[in-house]
DNA sequence: CAGACTCCCGGAAACGTTTACAGCTACCGG
DNA sequence: CCGGTAGCTGTAAACGTTTCCGGGAGTCTG
């Protein structure tokens, strides 16, 4: 006994079935009219007013099988906390809006097997691409990312031949557009708080220190430097590390919220800031504007990185064929009063 | 001609067909072993080798079809940057990470018709169920919600016998607290910088200001009071107008971005907190923590109303039948730098 | 040893949509 | 008046999965 439900969903929602038998025509017409393809004015007509009446929605899972798209795109990155992933995710969210899609976050908490997971999980073709952005990077994301059947964009530095779609910024030279600011305004011991050595953005930024110096021959002293993680508790604590042993005059700091730390533990022991201590972020997020004196920050670009991923990702959603692309984003620097010349900083701040 | 194509997906990838024609088994009994239901031992073995062989991954879709069910959770909050939200969506999607599904953001930028759009757009199913914290609330809004396909779990206040899952804190007794506080530290003139007062927490919290210093028999000097939004921005500038006007002694703020925003102007004119002004956020978040002084704040438990709202959801998804719940989070007062009764802040601050 | 019961299997339906294809009507040009 | 064409329409296949159902084989029980 074939007793075929062709009028309604399980749970007695309209079909399109269950419109075209109230318009008296068949699923294809009624399908074809909702769609706006063809169909003669009589027939739109009806199958309109059915649909109306009957409060018909086109059902998504359906129309996805058929279409092999979901409409779908992933954005993973470590911690959806950090200022500047909420700034590159505003970004993308945008743009993923402007085509008509939603956007699925991923917090991977920066544990690689959790970023290769989700990598190979992208087989079950659940969303049309992703954007990823790993701290670390190892072979077997490169693997999972060539092998994935989905698009895959990844925000990040990465090996120059890697036939991936890539959107990097360079944030050694970013690190060298502080320390030749900080120089350039009578600045002389320079610490340096990084984040973990073993990420990619640590090391660049390791190097980037270690290179403006020599460019402006300037041997460095460690005790200058300092590493902990891109947390703002882990600034705060490397900083008394660093002032445990040493006495700077200015603070290069590997994004604000380590910044933000250091900053907590200069004005905790009574240092002047910019007076005693010049300070300047990375990242230029909002909360570099947050903090009093406001924080200059090297700007990476996050928003402009993370637009241009988006894009790079929904056009290679749209023609798979493209040859891998890479998109460039240039560091600046935003000087603020953290790290202006002036000796009584707090007059100069107009609130 | 019916050229089926039963072997593979067009793209090429194996499907369920794909291992069962290789097994050398029909496609339910390959189904079966893949999901782990039945199957002679000799059928698992030969099953579990055609997949591992052609590397066979199911579609997502084609199971979401089958099963009603995408696995997908929504969230919908105003804006993801504010640190509030950032908190309450750490909690979701560890809730919703650990029952094996994922978590969709939307931002809605608190514009209605964008909130009810997407309540509407449930009705296409495209995900399980969803959270939205709407700042205003509507009727269009309530209809939306009682109408939708899918569960919807509100966090925020509403009304009493809205038959609708429902989180809520009380930020009314809140505003109270901070102020019991404030008084009973020795401050006067306590001033009070609000958000827009046509939303929902910013007219609670409004009336909790007022019915606080009723309580104590203090009358309120309307001066005190300054409106913005809920942004940073918005507190700074509120916080000048009302300096421009009165010299408080102390100063609640609506929530935490506001309170940063207060700080900094009171830094930057010079005030010195909390000796001079002693300053009270809400909300309790990260930010509170990484502002100098650090930041006294109420807390409205957003990570546990986060945590809530999610069960809640959850088990709606998986039992539609229950009768509507309603979870509540009491608020509290964390006291930090900002509002010690210290004269000599600075010195009592261990960084 | 017959009947009942268990287990496993394959065919086919179902989820709700889009779309290729073929048939039909009506109209037009020659 | 006839062949061709354009426009609609309905049937049915397809997307890839899960699952209902009936049949067959094997095992146990009485």
């Amino acid at each position: 006994m074939g007793r075929k439900r062709l009028q309604e969903a399980t749970d007695g929602r309209p079909t399109v079935h269950t419109v075209a038998a109230r318009a008296g025509v068949s699923i294809a017409s009624a399908s074809r009219v909702l769609n706006g393809v063809g169909g003669s004015p009589e027939t739109v007509r009806k199958v309109r007013a059915a649909a109306a009446e009957v409060g018909y929605v086109p059902n998504a899972i359906a129309r996805s099988l058929q279409s092999q798209r979901t409409e779908l795109v992933a954005l993973a990155v470590e911690d959806i906390g950090n200022p500047v992933y909420v700034e590159m995710m505003r970004a993308i969210e945008a743009v993923v809006a402007g085509s008509g899609r939603q956007l699925l976050v991923h917090a991977t908490g920066g544990r690689i097997d959790n970023e290769t997971a989700l990598l190979r999980r992208l087989a079950h073709r659940y969303v049309d691409g992703m954007i990823i952005s790993p701290i670390r990077v190892t072979a077997d994301h490169l693997a999972a990312v060539t092998d994935s059947p989905v698009p895959v964009v990844v925000v990040g530095q990465l090996a120059e031949d890697a036939p991936v779609d890539n959107v990097r910024t360079d944030s050694r030279s970013g690190i060298a557009l502080a320390v030749d600011h900080l120089l350039a305004t009578g600045r002389r011991r320079i610490g340096f708080v990084n984040g973990p050595l073993d990420t990619v953005p640590g090391a660049a930024r390791d190097a980037g220190f270690r290179a403006a110096l020599a460019a402006h021959g300037i041997p460095l002293d460690e005790n200058l430097v300092e590493v902990g993680d891109f947390q703002y508790a882990a600034g705060r604590e490397a900083t008394q590390r660093l002032l445990d042993r040493v006495e700077p005059d200015a603070l290069v700091c590997a994004n604000d919220l380590i910044a933000a730390g250091a900053l907590h533990t200069l004005l905790a022991r009574g240092r002047r800031v910019p007076t005693d201590v010049a300070l300047v972020g990375m990242d230029d997020t909002e909360l570099a504007r947050m903090m009093f004196p406001q924080l200059s920050s090297v700007s990476l670009g996050s928003a402009e990185r993370g637009r241009r991923a988006a894009e790079l990702l929904l056009q290679r959603i749209d023609d798979p064929s493209l040859p891998p692309r890479r998109a460039q984003v240039a560091p600046s620097l935003v000087v603020r009063a953290s790290s202006e010349r002036t000796v009584t900083a707090r007059a100069e701040v107009t609130a």
